[in-house]
DNA sequence: TTGTAAGCGTTATCAA
DNA sequence: TTGATAACGCTTACAA
C-alpha cells in the first residue's frame, strides 16, 4: 500500500505536524527528529500527496504551458526547456497544444492555468487586445513577445537582424530581400527595426521588404516567386521552414543557391536538413523555455534582457554574384527599400 | 473570488451534497433541482477544484506521456494526438521529456505516473527486462512496442516493409539495403520480418542488410559509405532523419539521388524537407496518439489491432538505373542478404 | 521545538 | 430522491 503523512509520523514517533514539517520545512525541525522523519519516510516509500497538499496550500506543484503547435519544432524546442527546468525544481507540466487557433489558446490558458501555480504563453498569433485579456491573477509569462500587461522572456530579435545583414553586406550583396512572417507578429515587427538599423549602418545597401508570408512551407513557397521578381542577390526569411520551402521553388524556377541567391533562415531548428544547409539565426529555444521558468517562479521580476542569438553561417551564403544585379535594379522596382 | 460547490449548493437551495450529484451524476437527480443548480453553476461561473475533486475520488483528470525527446518530430507528433484527445475527453496531460535517457524515462513514469490516472509511455530504447518493472497498478499503454506485461498500441511496421519492397522491387530495383535502427528496437525488429516476408514474395530479390545504426543524422551519415560499398541500388533507411543525412553524405560522395540511388525514409515527419522530397513509409503518429488516449481509458482492453501505415512516393525513389549493379554483384559481397 | 486541531473542496456512504 | 456527515492527506495557525 501506499504510505501516508501519518504512516511516517507513527513510524518516526512524531505528530504528523512535526513530519510534515521536517519535509517541507527543514530548519524548523531538530535535528534529531528531522533525521528520524526523513529515515521513516525512505524506508516506507513516502510520496506526498499532490493533490492533498494543493488542497490545503494552494499550491498545485504543475505548471502550464500553451503553445500554438507542439509539432512545430519551434515550440517542441521551446516545452523541451520548459520540461527540463521545470523538473529540476520539482514542477510537472501541463503541455497544451492550441492547434494554431487564438481563441483556444485564450481557452487552455484559463481551464489548465487554473490547475496550475503559472501558466507560460507562447503565442506570436494573438491579438494584443486578446493578450491584454488574459489571466493575471496567477503568474503569467509571454514567450518571445513583450505586453505592458505581462512578464515575458524574449530573444534579441533585432541583433539577428544585424548580424545577418552584416554577414551578407561583407559578401558584397548589395540588395538583399526580407521575407516577413505574419503580419502582427511582434518578433516580425522586431526584425524589421533590426533590419533598418543595420541598412542604415552600411554602405550602399537595399534592403527590400518583400511582406508579409505565412510561417510555413506555403508562405516559403509564394514568397520564392516574389523573391525571384525583386531581384534580390539574398534572402533574409521568417523562420527555417520557410527558407527550405523559398529554397526549394527557386531551385525548381532554375535557381542556384547559393552562387545566385543567397538564403538566410530563422531560429535553426531544421537548418541542417536543408540542401544546401541553411546559413540561419540561432534562436537558443531551450534556454528560452529555461528562462521563463525561471522569470514565471522568480518573486523580482528583474530586467528581462533578451537573449542573445548568434548567426550560423553554412552553405546557403556565398559571395554575391560577380557583376551582381544590385547595381543594375539599383534605382527601379524599389518594393519599399530602405536605403543607407 | 472562486466560487465553490457550497456557493452552488447555496444559490441552488440545495445541499452540497446534491448539487456535487447534480454536477457528477445527472441521471440521479430530480430533472428540476438538477436544472437550478446547473443555472447556479453556471451563473456563479463555477469550476470544481480538481485537487478537491481528486482527494476524495481518487481520481486526478490528469493523464501523464513519457517520450525520449519532445524536440524529436516522431515523439512531438504523437504529444499532439495524445493531447488532443485527451483533451476531448476532460483530461489534461503531463508531457516529460526523458532527454534520451532510459533510466530517468522510468524514473519519471513512476514520478509522474503517479499523479495521474494513467501513462503512456514512448521507449523505443528501454530493455524489456526494465519495461517489465513498470507500474503496473495504474493504466498503463506502451507506444509503438508490444511486452506482455502491458496495454500497447503499434503501427504496421511489418507492412510497411512490404510496400516499400513492392514499390522499389517494381522499379527494378534487385538489391535492396536496409539501414536499421539501434539494436534491441522492437519496430526495427518488426521491420526486418516484413524485409524478409517481402524478400520471398518478390522474384529474383535480395534485401542486404546493412547493420544496426543510430536514430540520428550520425547513424545516416556513418550508414551511407556501407550504402555505397554495399552495391545496393536502393536503401530503406530507420526514419526520415537518417535517411536524409544519408542522402547528404551520398550526395557529397558523387552519388546521384535518385539515379543512381533510390532512398526511403520512415514516418513522414521531415521527409518533405529533402530535396528530392524523400519517398517514406508514412506513420499516422497523431492517430496513434489518439489510440494511445483510448486505450489507456478503456475498460476492456480490445484486440489491439495494428494501425496502417502507407508509403508515400516522391522524387527519392526512381527505376534502377539501366544494367543496374544488382545483378552484377548477384553472386559476390552478400552481408545476411535475404535471398527470394 | 513540538503537538493539537481546524480546515482545504469534493465525493460517497448512509439514513431518512 | 435528498441531506447530513465522514472521509481524502496534507499544511498551518495556534497553543503548549
Amino acid at each position: 500500500m501506499v504510505s501516508t503523512l501519518r504512516d511516517v509520523a507513527l513510524a518516526a514517533g512524531v505528530s504528523p505536524a512535526t513530519a510534515s514539517r521536517a519535509l517541507s520545512h527543514p530548519e524548523l525541525v531538530a535535528p534529531a527528529r528531522r533525521a528520524a522523519v526523513e529515515q521513516a519516510a525512505h524506508a516506507l516509500g513516502y510520496r506526498p500527496n499532490r493533490a492533498a497538499r494543493e488542497l490545503s496550500s494552494g499550491r498545485t506543484g504543475h505548471l502550464c504551458l500553451v503553445v500554438p503547435d507542439v509539432a512545430n519544432p519551434f515550440f517542441a524546442s521551446l516545452v523541451k526547456g520548459v520540461q527540463a527546468r521545470a523538473r529540476e525544481l520539482g514542477y510537472g507540466v501541463f503541455v497544451a497544444d492550441a492547434d494554431d487557433d487564438p481563441r483556444l489558446e485564450a481557452e487552455l490558458v484559463a481551464q489548465l492555468g487554473a490547475q496550475a501555480d503559472g501558466t507560460i504563453l507562447a503565442s506570436p498569433r494573438m491579438s494584443d487586445d486578446a493578450v491584454a485579456h488574459l489571466s493575471a491573477d496567477r503568474p503569467f509569462v509571454l514567450v518571445n513577445r513583450r505586453h505592458e500587461a505581462h512578464a515575458s522572456v524574449v530573444v534579441d530579435n533585432t541583433d539577428g537582424m544585424r548580424q545577418a545583414v552584416r554577414h551578407l553586406h561583407a559578401l558584397g550583396h548589395r540588395r538583399i530581400g526580407y521575407v516577413g512572417g505574419p503580419a502582427g507578429s511582434w518578433s516580425d515587427a522586431r526584425r524589421r527595426d533590426g533590419l533598418e538599423v543595420a541598412a542604415h549602418g552600411l554602405h550602399r545597401l537595399d534592403v527590400v521588404d518583400l511582406g508579409h508570408f505565412p510561417s510555413s512551407r506555403g508562405g516559403g513557397t509564394a514568397a520564392a516567386d516574389v523573391v525571384v521578381a525583386s531581384g534580390v542577390t539574398a534572402v533574409l526569411a521568417h523562420n527555417d521552414l520557410v527558407a527550405l520551402a523559398l529554397m526549394d521553388r527557386l531551385r525548381s524556377r532554375g535557381v542556384r543557391i547559393p552562387e545566385e541567391i543567397s538564403v538566410v533562415g530563422h531560429d535553426d531548428t531544421v537548418a541542417v536538413l536543408g540542401s544546401p544547409r541553411l546559413t540561419t539565426i540561432a534562436v537558443p529555444l531551450a534556454r528560452l523555455g529555461r528562462a521563463a521558468v525561471d522569470r514565471l517562479l522568480d518573486d523580482e521580476p528583474g530586467p528581462d534582457t533578451p537573449l542573445p542569438v548568434e548567426l550560423v553561417v553554412r552553405a546557403s551564403t556565398a559571395p554575391a554574384p560577380a557583376g551582381g544585379t544590385a547595381d543594375a535594379y539599383d534605382d527601379e522596382l524599389e518594393l519599399e527599400g530602405h536605403r543607407a
